[in-house]
DNA sequence: GACGAATTAGACAATGGTGTCTAATTTTAC
DNA sequence: GTAAAATTAGACACCATTGTCTAATTCGTC
């Protein structure tokens, strides 16, 4: 029952750009419509059509419908895990403007990582199909953006050694800073369309406000070093 | 997928009888398939199945698919709004404990408006099926759940009156209240089940707290009683 | 018990989806 | 230029689903 014409395994060189580019272009599609209509709403031959691409090269390159559901979840998942590692890098290392800086960075994060394509799609997807996938939401969890609360834990731990931070639980602290920073964003966020950079950018600001007044600025009422800290076991 | 025909309605208390339970019966049914397969995948075969009824029956009082699907969100719609008024009555009225006040009104408010059966169902309804049906969400945000932020707002408003909060701008404290409230929930209780009373209450302790941090106590640099309002930063 | 309404199982056409197959055509590689 | 591989359109079998219809059966009520 093997196919005549088996794929080879190309040797990494110069791929066809043809090939390639239907491979990249049907992924596209396919990312399109299982999001606008599920798994189950989604039908190959929408993909198709929307990848310009006959509905037999669909099912050549993926073998059938949960395979290609299945690439385009580690497609997606691999991009938003790449844009949230790019954007967690940016994470403030100094306390010099600590608002200013918590707030652009958040401001980031939402736009590339939380508010994007991707984001909402991850979001969705684990939502609707995490049930009849439990291994979908495993991978999230584990691989996934579902870890960037304990990278932004870590962060805050190495923040919180040059700044004013009065934080005690840090893992706690990176959820609460991921779920204020949401808090304020538009509803329609959920689905439509994406938030403008003000409404970003107010969103933001409001919940490093509240961040800060719940963990800024250490006690520093009995001492005088709290310019430069001591080290602190970690 | 169930037994083929089992006569019992498996609802206790007060049954309704005869054609009155045979709606209720398949109400319920709709809004556990739907709610698992969505609209597409839910198929009236499995939903007759699951309310121990023919699927003609489900014809002869839903007239279509799309008929049944919307009453069964007006169905939970006011079932959730029903326990929401229910549960936002009970917001503490004075300031006397403050901390302990908030943590059990947030733990009710979890358990039964936002982790339980209705709250899962609507959350996954509007990011599914929000976008083929608009006026969906429009219902949701205006009359269903989605107004709780404006009605927290007018509590922590009249909260503000007799208790020690720091609040400028009530709208945005109650976004963030709910935002930090449900911030530590295990992420489980997205889909599959429902957080034990330790969690729900360990988070809800979290939230408050980090939220009475950032809001509790008036500035009172006047007076005399600072000794009370800032204890143990550890 | 009897009558009418509700319910039931099952058949049914229509539709739309999946996945396979073929034969023709285009693209790519050599 | 030629051969191999990829792509295409279209037909196809198969299956699931929706919504209708009918004839038998059960239920509620008198």
């Amino acid at each position: 029952m093997k196919k005549p014409n088996a794929p080879q395994p190309k040797t990494g060189g110069p791929t066809p750009k043809g090939q390639c580019a239907k491979r990249v272009s049907i992924l596209d599609a396919a990312a399109d419509v299982f999001c606008r209509e599920g798994f189950a709403g989604a039908s190959i031959d929408e993909i198709a059509m929307e990848a310009c691409v006959s509905r037999q090269t669909v099912y050549n390159h993926y073998r059938e419908k949960e395979t290609l559901f299945m690439a385009v979840v580690q497609d997606i998942m691999d991009r938003a895990n790449g844009a949230l590692f790019s954007i967690l890098a940016t994470f403030p290392d100094n306390g010099d403007n600590l608002e200013d800086d918590l707030t652009a960075f958040a401001v980031r994060l939402n736009k590339n990582c939380v508010c994007n394509h991707d984001g909402k799609f991850i979001r969705k997807l684990v939502q609707t199909e995490g049930e009849r996938y439990p291994h979908l939401f495993e991978i999230w969890r584990q691989q996934g953006p579902g870890k960037i609360g304990t990278a932004l834990s870590a962060l805050f731990a190495r923040l919180s050694h040059v700044a004013r931070l009065d934080i005690d639980d840090f893992d706690l602290a990176a959820k609460q800073f991921l779920a204020l920073v949401n808090a304020d964003l538009p509803m329609n966020s959920f689905f439509g369309g994406v938030p403008t950079d003000e409404e970003l950018e107010k969103a933001a600001r409001a919940a490093v406000r509240t961040f800060l007044r719940a963990y800024g600025g250490k006690p520093a009422k009995g001492a005088g070093q709290v310019e430069e800290l001591r080290e602190e076991p970690v």
